[in-house]
DNA sequence: GCCGTCACTTAGTACTACTCCA
DNA sequence: TGGAGTAGTACTAAGTGACGGC
């Protein structure tokens, strides 16, 4: 962590989602909140995509421990040939110079493409799968996958960027998977209203349907998911259902959900060939839909299904939890592609919304979704070149607050003095966001969300202020649900002038009102863009992020430990950072009973240890009785047991270590999103260590520009 | 300067497919 | 070989922040 930024435990151990209740602010108006079409069709019809245009803490004691025991074998064998192949020495940078302009022919290319794309299409892929499915082989990680990985990958952070905000000259993709059709349930699938069978109209039997799936599930049995509900399922009753069915407590959803059930067993219970089957249909349609051409390249598409109708599930306590999701045609749907590409077609006997060619933003295709008025997007895979750009640039950004940070934060220590409270209070604010990794807290319309806050959002009910506490002075106790309602508990010590401030600010307010009355996101965004360009609050927790793992990993690894042990340390580092961004999760609901199996599995290891030592020893006797080859061998062969089980005791032992740390802390948020990856990629080549122990197969496609050019000595 | 809209990133969870071990 | 446990993936909600109009 950088300088004094610390955090504290309980920040996890307490942490869950909560429901808290709170009082409504008064500046917000009860708005509909529903969207205009779009205004700017003719802009966009003048868009030309011409190819001459320019191209443009608490880890500690277990720490020390686990280290001293990893440190006792060093599996050198583990140690990483150097695979890597040559590259420029210099790093590149994001702004880096241009390239030879490449040739552009944007004729439709949806055939030829990239070599994969071939190993695809063919029959060929197909007999593979069914092999595989035969074999048991894994489509996943490992050696086997490894060898199909296709050669040659395009890198286009080689190549020159487009500027402008143009995202593309050439796009062209096929459209939209559509939810499947709603299939009615079988007539021996009944409904009950009041204790009597009742036939429901399809309309009404589909939304039926959509609650008893999840029947089960706790959200059913909330007072504002059954209101919801139930206003939103009498919608599409009957004016004779309507009249008959006026209460959910009385229908008797059983039936169904049993159906459900038994369906969903089924599904597991089907033979190999069915499910191969099943399998080879979803590579069919991956294969059709899954991939877009941009600009020449075959890209994989993130999601191309259109989310199905069913019941709204917000987190946290939605007030518009239960709704009812309609189901999506293809007349609310917004194709972008470009103007000389092969257009989508819609299904048969239907037309789109709308098909625009808009190369300043990156979606394919739109659509605005009923319960908040958002629109919803189908973008590209994380993979592809426009979301890598951006991850790239991202980090730049976070490099280069790194390089000013220090008057940044000189600055706002400053304006803790300030006169003018707007000022007091923005410095604070960004003190917590600095420090804290707060979230910006943008203000949020009253009763389409969870009451949820970030730092800007902050009410004076969310903090406690203690002169002492814990033998330390100055201290501010958080509570509060941030994003997703995820709690966010913790106790900090903070600086006498933040104290005074925050007391200052508190002053004659009801716990409802806001902290920083003087503040919000946009005033707060502006000021960061004035102290460097293009800064904005989440660049901190980018920054943050980024820089404690470096500095965990210089901290907690060293060349001697062996890769297990460099894993653990780097799985700590990464925890840090987990913690210092509130990233937890629910402990998986087989957890308790994994553990003890492990616990089961290592006094087994153990005592097979124990067993295996007291075989050298006596084979030790033998031969120092026999003194012949025969018994020597014996005793070598022993000590080899030993040391096999003895690394295969450390292997559990760490594996427990790791997996009851991560208990309730989720670590791939931060890994995906905030740790810049040349971080790992240099710390990986530096130690030895295999990049597929931190990185699984999609991870590496995401980071594949960082692979490529993070040399071991980078530093961010 | 405020507000609404839009585009895009960040987030946790549910489900599925795979691995490993008896 | 089958089942339990887990890692990986798909899904979609919930944030951030830019921008334009009034």
């Amino acid at each position: 962590m950088s300088g004094d930024h610390s955090h504290n435990d309980s920040q996890i151990d307490s942490g869950s989602r909560h429901n808290d209740s709170h009082k409504h602010k008064d500046k917000y108006k009860d708005k509909e909140h529903k969207h205009k079409d779009h205004k700017k069709d003719k802009e966009r019809e003048k868009s030309k995509y011409s190819n001459s245009e320019h191209r443009d803490s608490s880890d500690k004691k277990h720490r020390d421990k686990d280290k001293e025991r990893l440190k006792l074998k060093d599996g050198s064998s583990d140690k990483q040939k150097d695979k890597h192949k040559e590259k420029k020495k210099e790093e590149r940078s994001f702004d880096g110079k241009p390239k030879k302009e490449k040739e552009n022919g944007f004729e439709s290319p949806f055939i030829k493409s990239e070599p994969e794309n071939d190993f695809y299409h063919s029959p060929k892929h197909e007999k593979s799968l069914k092999r595989e499915l035969k074999k048991g082989e894994a489509v996943t990680d490992g050696k086997k996958k490894a060898k199909k990985e296709p050669e040659e990958k395009w890198k286009w952070w080689e190549e020159e960027r487009y500027t402008d905000g143009v995202k593309w000259k050439f796009l062209e993709h096929k459209g939209p998977v559509f939810a499947p059709p709603y299939e009615p349930l079988p007539s021996n699938v009944k409904f009950y209203y009041d204790g009597k069978y009742m036939k429901l109209s399809p309309g009404a039997e589909e939304v039926a349907t959509f609650f008893a799936k999840m029947l089960d599930h706790e959200y059913t049995t909330k007072d504002v998911f059954r209101k919801n509900f139930f206003k939103d399922w009498r919608k599409e009753m009957t004016s004779e259902e309507k009249s008959k069915l006026t209460d959910l407590n009385k229908c008797d959803f059983s039936e169904m959900s049993e159906y459900f059930k038994a369906q969903s067993e089924a599904r597991k219970a089907m033979t190999k060939e069915e499910k191969l089957k099943i399998k080879m249909e979803n590579e069919r349609i991956l294969q059709e839909y899954g991939f877009c051409v941009m600009d020449n390249h075959k890209e994989r598409i993130a999601n191309f299904r259109i989310e199905p109708p069913g019941l709204f599930r917000g987190r946290g306590d939605h007030p518009k939890m239960g709704m009812l999701k309609r189901r999506i045609r293809p007349e609310d749907i917004i194709i972008n592609c470009s103007k000389d590409s092969k257009h989508p077609k819609p299904p048969p006997g239907t037309k789109w919304k709308e098909v625009r060619h808009d190369n300043k933003v990156t979606w394919l295709v739109s659509w605005t979704e009923n319960i908040q008025g958002s629109i919803k997007y189908i973008m590209l895979n994380p993979s592809s070149r426009i979301k890598g750009e951006k991850d790239w640039q991202k980090y730049e950004m976070a490099r280069r607050l790194k390089k000013c940070v220090d008057r940044i934060r000189a600055q706002y220590r400053e304006d803790w003095k300030s006169k003018e409270m707007r000022i007091r209070q923005r410095a604070v604010a960004l003190y917590f966001i600095d420090k804290l990794a707060l979230r910006a807290g943008n203000e949020k319309e009253e009763g389409e969300t969870a009451d949820t806050v970030g730092c800007c959002s902050l009410r004076v009910e969310h903090l406690t202020l203690h002169q002492e506490m814990d033998g330390q002075e100055y201290v501010v106790e958080f509570d509060f649900l941030g994003k997703d309602s995820i709690r966010y508990y913790n106790k900090v010590p903070v600086e006498k002038r933040v104290f005074k401030n925050l007391q200052l600010f508190m002053e004659d307010k009801e716990p409802e009102d806001d902290l920083f009355d003087r503040l919000n996101t946009s005033i707060l965004n502006k000021h960061l863009q004035e102290l460097m360009d293009g800064l904005t609050a989440k660049v901190f927790r980018t920054y943050n992020a980024s820089i404690t793992l470096q500095q965990q990993l210089n901290e907690l690894t060293t060349s001697e430990d062996n890769v297990p042990a460099k894993i653990l340390s780097y799985n700590r580092a990464n925890r840090a950072v987990a913690i210092l961004c509130n990233h937890q999760r629910a402990p998986p609901k087989t957890f308790e009973k994994s553990m003890q199996n492990l616990q089961t599995k290592i006094d087994a290891k153990k005592e097979q240890l124990a067993d295996a030592k007291r075989e050298l020893k006596s084979a030790k006797a033998d031969a120092k009785v026999r003194r012949d080859e025969k018994s020597k061998k014996a005793v070598e062969s022993k000590k080899k047991a030993v040391q096999r089980i003895e690394e295969q005791l450390m292997k559990l032992e760490v594996q427990a270590t790791d997996r009851e740390e991560n208990k309730q802390i989720a670590l791939g948020t931060s890994k995906l999103n905030y740790l810049d990856p040349r971080i790992s990629v240099a710390w990986c080549k530096k130690l030895g260590v295999p990049i597929e122990k931190i990185y699984n197969k999609t991870q590496r496609e995401k980071f594949a520009w960082a692979i490529d050019m993070a040399e071991k000595d980078y530093e961010f």
